[in-house]
RNA sequence: GGGAGGAUAGCGAAGUGGUCAAACGCGGCAGACUGUAAAUCUGUUCCUUCGGGUUCUAUGGUUCAAAUCCAUAUCCUCCCA
């Protein structure tokens, strides 16, 4: 299977910019870009999935290079829906030296910054040698500027697509770079740095686009509401990580298995098999969170959620001891027990539940138990009884969501 | 600079003097069913010492009573210059 085969049926290319792209991504050796800007200090699961292409490519004898938008952080790229909130540039420094970090260890390719191409631009400059190329009802006509002329868009928001244009050219020029890959979402600003190049430089260039990774709701992926599910395991541990993947929704998951893992066509489509005859098993789930997560945070932390996620949610849980669950479940998220303590009060001091009202809306609704045991009683106050071995208590707030609770 | 319109809970959106802690939809959370899935159904979704308290951009005002009326400010959109 060639390349381009082998990312059409991984159901990875939204677009091509010319058909030419095909051979050259076949034959190998371009230098292609994808980037990303500094809106936070981690990355999270939607950056994995599109900066993993950078992996495949190299693979097939490709250089990536992995683009960090220390200057386009500082503008924002215009949202569909609304104009985005300024950040300081302390904080895009912070965001940047972050993802860089992470990206570095995550894909382990050359991370630039167009920062270092953008900040000694005056504005003469800017308009004359980039500005000039750059036809406003062209400008206007891209979808996502569109969008925003009713809502509204600052000059600085709709500039933004210029500033793309111009690290696509600088990289062209400075570092042979032939290619951009993106989210579909960027195919706007990729083919406004064709057309820089190919006026500018009377050059061609490519672009290639992947489509958005949505559930069955037209949801992105990784997108849980409230949290989302960052990169670093620090912030999103592997075991949360892992109850993530092995809850994604069966109709899914082969999609995902093909999108986000290097498994092979064979692998998985024997996944698919043993998946159709026993979904219930979730050995599809299996593969993808083991993929993706030896991949991020490694073999250890992979089997370590492995064995949380079973003794949490097999029987084992019955007969763990206070020193399995000190031992084993250090992921698990951890609260302060003080004995003697109402039930409700513990739930809102430890930040399970956000208010008492809410509290006793669990309670009475069976969503709380201690130790596997349903607690319904508002009036419960935690003594000694309620610790296992008299040291650690286990609490589960709905069906999955588990806390661990010690005595300082 | 002139004119018009707008700002309501996480989001969208009703409400234009009391019956408003504020309809409805989405989203969230929980329960049932299941397989830690989806779909479906049910409940719930400001805080509370369960008496009540604090909300409808902000500040002042009118009124027995304001999300609703008035004034000023801030922000946003559209049109004209």
């Amino acid at each position: 299977m060639t390349l381009y085969e082998d990312l059409q049926w991984r159901g990875l290319i939204q677009d091509i910019s010319s058909p030419e792209l095909i051979e050259k991504l076949n034959k190998g050796g371009l230098t292609f870009y994808i980037g990303t800007d500094p809106t936070a200090d981690s990355m999270h699961i939607g950056h994995y999935s599109s900066f993993l292409i950078s992996k495949r490519l190299a693979k097939y004898g490709h250089h990536p290079l992995l683009l960090v938008g220390g200057a386009t952080g500082l503008i924002g790229d215009p949202k569909p829906d609304a104009e985005r909130p300024m950040i300081t540039k302390e904080e895009v420094e912070h965001n940047f030296k972050g993802l860089k970090k992470q990206a570095e260890e995550i894909f382990g390719f050359e991370v630039v910054n167009n920062w270092d191409w953008t900040k000694d631009i005056n504005v003469i400059d800017f308009l004359r040698d980039y500005g000039k190329y750059f036809n406003v009802g062209y400008m206007l006509a891209k979808d996502k500027v569109k969008s925003r002329m009713e809502s509204g868009i600052t000059f600085a928001e709709f500039s933004y697509m210029i500033l793309q244009a111009l690290d696509f050219l600088y990289l062209y020029e400075n570092r042979g770079c032939t290619l951009q890959v993106a989210g579909s979402d960027q195919w706007g600003n990729i083919t406004s740095g064709i057309e820089l190049i190919r006026k500018k430089l009377d050059k061609e260039a490519y672009g290639m686009v992947m489509p958005l990774v949505t559930d069955s709701n037209g949801k992105k992926f990784g997108k849980t509401e409230g949290n989302a599910l960052w990169l670093d395991k620090n912030k999103t541990s592997s075991y949360a990580l892992y109850q993530y993947l092995i809850n994604l929704e069966d109709s899914m998951i082969i999609k995902y298995l093909k999108m986000l893992t290097f498994l092979s066509k064979e692998e998985i489509e024997d996944l698919e098999k043993k998946h159709n005859a026993h979904p219930e098993l979730r050995e599809a789930h299996k593969a993808l969170a083991r993929e993706i997560i030896t991949d991020l945070h490694g073999k250890e932390e992979y089997e370590k959620a492995v064995k949380i996620s079973e003794c949490l949610f097999t029987e084992k849980i019955n007969e763990l001891s206070s020193d399995d669950i000190i031992n084993n479940l250090n992921d698990v998220p951890k609260f302060n027990i003080n004995i003697g303590e109402n039930i409700v009060d513990l739930l809102v001091n430890s930040q399970i539940c956000s208010s008492k009202r809410e509290a006793r809306e669990m309670l009475s609704g069976n969503a709380i138990s201690i130790n596997n045991q349903k607690i319904t009683d508002l009036e419960k106050v935690i003594s000694k009884e309620d610790l296992i071995d008299g040291k650690v208590m286990l609490l589960k707030k709905g069906k999955k969501n588990y806390y661990i609770g010690t005595i300082d």
